[in-house]
DNA sequence: CATAAAAACGAGAATTATTCGCAAAAATAA
DNA sequence: TTATTTTTGCGAATAATTCTCGTTTTTATG
């Protein structure tokens, strides 16, 4: 009677290829990703699952590149660069100057903060070197 | 022969609009502000008039709102805060932290770093007041 | 001012990422 | 196994944004 929830194939598999990807995907590159293995797999299936994720907290969303929301398993709030050129979205390591902000805008706002999302834009190492002309 | 710009009605009414609000307005919003002084006016006018601005480097987009762009005629970059409850976008002017790890992406990462986009989430003040069950 | 060229507008169609509805299939519980 | 719940796949629906195109406005120039 109770509201369990299933193991499909098809779920697994989505979170098994957000978790294991390095570069943001989008539902549509998600998709692509799996349609060879699941030839019956639904771009629908796919959004469905990523909105289930983000509700239980496997998932969030992290960036709108282009008209297509970009999604990552590493739900902890952290710093990307998107390239202007290539459009690849990558993770930024970098010292974490940014939560310690929480506490300063409660004390001058007067607001609750509890998350945050901080894109960088500019050229990647790769395209960087690759396009001298872009420097 | 050249190609001049035109200072069209409509263009400078979404223009003040946009530079006049501090509600980081979407096209919809601004046609709404508009639209009982401009009854012509077209939502396609305020979306062409925005990409137009951006390209000027006279607006930018600083955020996806459930689905809608907002816009703001400041352009540096600089944190917002979106409420989790009244999905209103606020400046939060802080110390600025962020342009400071412009360098230390290049030095430890070699990517060239040329704006930024931040925006916290939570609850602003009068949400945080107004309802104290969000707390 | 008159007129021609360029730019911008309004209306509505087109595009497209995402969501929704529903019948069938798969997973779970008993 | 059988009943119940959840999920899927498909296709239609939604909605923000862009595009097309004929008309109007603005600007440049004689």
């Amino acid at each position: 009677m109770e509201a369990r929830h299933n193991k499909s194939k098809q779920r697994q598999a989505i979170l098994d290829v957000l978790c294991a990807s390095k570069e943001h995907p989008s539902a549509e590159m998600i998709f692509s990703a799996l349609k060879p293995d699941y030839p019956s797999l639904s771009l629908g299936t796919v959004y469905r699952n990523l909105s289930f994720f983000q509700q239980q907290g496997l998932a969030v969303s992290v960036a709108n590149v282009d008209g297509n929301m970009r999604y990552d398993a590493c739900t902890a709030p952290h710093p990307h660069l998107l390239c202007r050129n290539c459009r690849r979205v990558t993770d930024l390591v970098l010292p974490d100057t940014v939560s310690s902000l929480y506490d300063e805008a409660e004390r001058l706002w007067g607001c609750k903060v509890e998350s945050y999302s901080l894109t960088f834009t500019g050229l990647c190492p790769r395209c960087r070197e690759e396009e001298p002309s872009f420097l």
